[in-house]
DNA sequence: ATTACATAGACCAATCGGGTCGGAAATTCG
DNA sequence: CGAATTTCCGACCCGATTGGTCTATGTAAT
């Protein structure tokens, strides 16, 4: 409580928690203010908006992922594991965030754009290490693909291709079987082929 | 949707996936209208208010449980294990309910008389239960109670005692671990010491 | 055609909820 | 200490939301 930016923390972290429960709309600055036990306007003096708080929130979660991703990326050696890795991590997480798409779309498109603004920053910098991986894939001789950029644009595609049925239809199937399909695929695809 | 009473069922289960998941105050009309592609209005040809879908819900999770704990107490023969059984399930299933309750104390303690109408009745059939669960088990010489209606009711009030944390905190500790130890508890102090 | 059932669109009144404002505490500084 | 600054909040505003109504329309049965 002493520094501002380490409430803004503790805000984003408790609105977190609701908005992954309630989602934007059904969550109220009320029940954040009553969580941290201020009062509603005290928050006004942190954030700008609930929508700014949003945001944070969403980048919060945004940049945890990050960290899990280079964490669970470091963990193995090989690129083919380095892919299936970032994947299954990338998913998971997913899931996660799902709450916060979904309460986004609910019924209320306007605020598409804000998320994709977020979002686009983190499909430049996705983009980059898929390109890298495919790369040293290739040069290693595991991989064997023409346009290491292009490759990596159509797993990216892929990638945000899982993620749509996660907030359009909760669950609706076992994501791990997607999952291990999609990675065959990619695999098949891209395996030096003997 | 040939019988009116089966549409009303239908309704109850929609409602009910709603309200479990945001609570009586945030789940809308328009929602479960939404979820059932009806027209809002429509609903109120089979139910009077939201309230009383509301209550019809949480009357057939009741009926659920009771199924259930008959189903659990038929499956074992001795009032011990009949009353373990018993105990367990009603906890597992109130964890499901305590997000209506949840809802209703959601700072709204109006509801509060309307929930206990609903439980008062529950309430005198589980100390039957009990009662005769005790008496049984005391003619057997398996227990050792003096009388059997209050210890039903002290039982009982334990068991009322375990659901408050569930609706106040959440999950705040193991459950497990705490039935276990209600467990114990009763049944030390309720078996014929040699 | 008439009746009874079923549905929904338009509408209303009340409440809700995001956001503002002025000022009170609390804290820091001089 | 007092003044200045930071932090907090009760009360209020006002547009949006929402539970609920009313009327009109469709439709199946008699």
């Amino acid at each position: 409580m002493i520094n501002k930016e380490e409430y803004r923390l503790k805000i984003i972290l408790t609105a977190s928690k609701i908005f992954s429960h309630y989602g934007f709309k059904k969550t109220t600055m009320d029940e954040i203010s009553r969580a941290l036990k201020k009062g509603k306007s005290s928050i006004y003096y942190y954030f700008g908006s609930k929508e700014e708080i949003f945001e944070a929130v969403v980048l919060y979660e945004a940049n945890q992922l990050r960290t899990q991703l280079r964490a669970a990326m470091k963990e193995v050696d090989s690129p083919p594991d380095k892919l299936r890795n970032y994947i299954f991590v990338r998913m998971r997480a997913f899931e996660k965030l799902s709450n916060y798409y979904n309460a986004v779309f609910d019924k209320n498109l306007d605020h598409y754009e804000f998320i994709e603004k977020i979002r686009s920053r983190y499909d430049r910098e996705e983009l980059a290490i898929l390109r890298l991986l495919v790369f040293i894939g290739n040069r290693r001789g595991i991989f064997e693909v023409r346009d290491s950029e292009y490759t990596a644009m159509a797993i990216q595609t892929m990638l945000k291709g899982m993620e749509v049925p996660l907030f359009w239809r909760k669950r609706e199937i076992d994501i791990n079987s997607r999952l291990n399909a999609i990675l065959s695929l990619i695999f098949d695809g891209i395996n030096k082929r003997p």
